[in-house]
DNA sequence: TCATTAATTTAATGACATTCATTTACGGAG
DNA sequence: CTCCGTAAATGAATGTCATTAAATTAATGA
């Protein structure tokens, strides 16, 4: 057999990005082989450099996904808007937690990324492509609206959404390797949460009498 | 040759160690290959094996020096103890960031650490051993400390030393994989020391009145 | 001096990723 | 409808490691 009939004929790349982010959630990346994925799809694992330059370039196209679905939920959730920017920065960062929690493998491949050969240098960072900007655009506004509000004067918002991203991906990756501190007082699992309880009661200490008193 | 003459002996492990950390300073883990660190030492591959169980062994003997050196730093930087508590956490942070950007690659071996097959679950977190345990009970401490002048009232200093952590932990790590988003109004490179900024504006604006002016 | 043990070495072994040459289906031109 | 070029697979190499095995030689202790 060669050429598969066209009413046998499959989507070989959608399906591997698939079953590559389906088996991972029981492996790493390192351990996943191009035949277990192969087998996954149902073809054999050459089939699979008519759709992929190479490992690497299968497992970014994972990464890229990943971070798709990643986005679209921030998207989404920004779509609710009824809430306040402070409510909503709030949400992100829970759902954001919320999300590396329950895709492990997925979120360390998304933040430990294979090396990209593709020659370019900037292309394949997700903060430079479309959904990456929109979910940056979003936190940004969300920063600006809560300085409407009386919170943060005087901070650039951009730093500010930097800075409040590095805390919960900095929370979650610790998480995830069983880094967080054990400690009496508060267990394990909602740590992360109260990292976001922290950072916003941070955001809300720094809320100036003046402007205006919602 | 077999066995080396005993004026000839050489501290295989520790080489080993010294020379992966080098070699990481220019290839990541992955690439890193068992035959490269031996040639580094002056052996062949399989002579490692008698030093590490295998190469995550030796990686994450790699991984443990790491923490070493990062955890020594800081406290040594602690023992300068001259200034107060709130600006030793500045100090403290800075200094976490200047340790990632300068060790790229073993700080991404660092946080993105080999699987460990030594059976064990929990022997491996670096929070958990002695120097983890001084290092993180020095900025619970700093934490109490700012705790005392006024800062911070009320939040448990677990949660707050896990926050900090996970803000310049992610900071850095975005850092390192160029993650930082790109804006007109901050240069990529200081923004990691931005973030330290933003963090302590934020720390400083819990300070009540109350307790004491200093 | 000799047996035992330890530290290496060279020479397998085996798991993958990746490449090659070949096969077979599809689609269009005559 | 037939023939041809192309696309998509396949099974069989290749090559690069990590890891193991067997063989070699030094140190050590009786």
């Amino acid at each position: 057999m060669a050429r598969p009939r066209k009413d046998q004929q499959i989507d070989i790349r959608g399906r591997a990005i698939e079953e590559a982010t389906r088996l991972l959630e029981r492996t790493s990346a390192a351990e996943l082989t191009m035949q277990e994925v192969a087998a996954a799809v149902g073809c054999r694992a050459p089939a699979l450099y008519n759709h992929f330059r190479n490992k690497d370039d299968l497992l970014r196209a994972v990464h890229d996904a990943g971070f798709e679905r990643l986005f679209a939920g921030k998207l989404a959730l920004a779509g609710r808007s009824a809430i306040g920017a402070f409510e909503r920065l709030r949400a992100g960062g829970i759902a954001y937690i919320a999300f590396a929690l329950e895709n492990p493998s997925l979120y360390r491949l998304m933040f430990a990324p294979p090396p990209s050969d593709g020659g370019g240098e900037a292309a394949e960072n997700p903060f430079r492509n479309d959904l990456g900007l929109k979910s940056l655009a979003l936190l940004r506004a969300s920063i600006v609206g809560c300085q409407g509000e009386g919170y943060l004067p005087g901070q650039d918002p951009d730093v500010v959404a930097f800075t409040l991203w590095s805390a919960v991906h900095g929370a979650a990756s610790l998480m995830l390797q069983d880094r967080a501190p054990v400690s009496e007082t508060v267990d394990g699992d909602r740590l992360a949460g109260r990292v976001v309880d922290t950072m916003m009661a941070f955001v809300a200490a720094t809320r100036q009498p003046g402007p205006d008193a919602t």
